[in-house]
DNA sequence: CCGTTGACGCCAT
DNA sequence: TATGGCGCCAACG
């Protein structure tokens, strides 16, 4: 992760790198690449990362694991569906057991 | 060029 | 605990 020159780029960079059955939030990754207070343009990045195949969209939500995206998506469901086909169980559009899947770029990738 | 909008998050009431 | 306001900043009309 060296480059910053591309906010949207280092968004997409990091959560290519969530792993299956983990996710994490805007503003965990906006403190990641530096944004700090900025997480509002990660969530902008996502709207705009909906053309990139390989960016699990899906993995990134709220800081209190909310899936504040779901409408985002082709369909309400579908955002729930692709993370419990990652193994994240989700309960009325929120994570469950967010505190034990959420991943952390700022302590994961060091 | 300028005002609005928004997949957020923190702080003050 | 619940609500509302503000910062942040790129995109859009």
């Amino acid at each position: 992760m060296a480059l910053k020159n591309n906010f949207f780029d280092e968004v997409y960079q990091v959560v290519r790198l969530i792993p299956r059955g983990r996710v994490t939030s805007y503003g965990a990754i906006a403190k990641y690449i530096g944004a700090g207070k900025s997480s509002r343009m990660v969530g902008y990045a996502m709207n705009a990362a909906h053309n990139m195949l390989d960016v699990p969209a899906q993995r990134v939500v709220n800081r209190n694991g909310l899936l504040t995206g779901k409408f985002h998506f082709p369909t309400p469901t579908a955002m729930q569906e692709l993370l419990e086909a990652d193994g994240v169980r989700v309960e009325n559009d929120t994570v469950k057991d967010f505190e034990k899947v959420f991943w952390d770029p700022s302590i994961e990738l060091h």
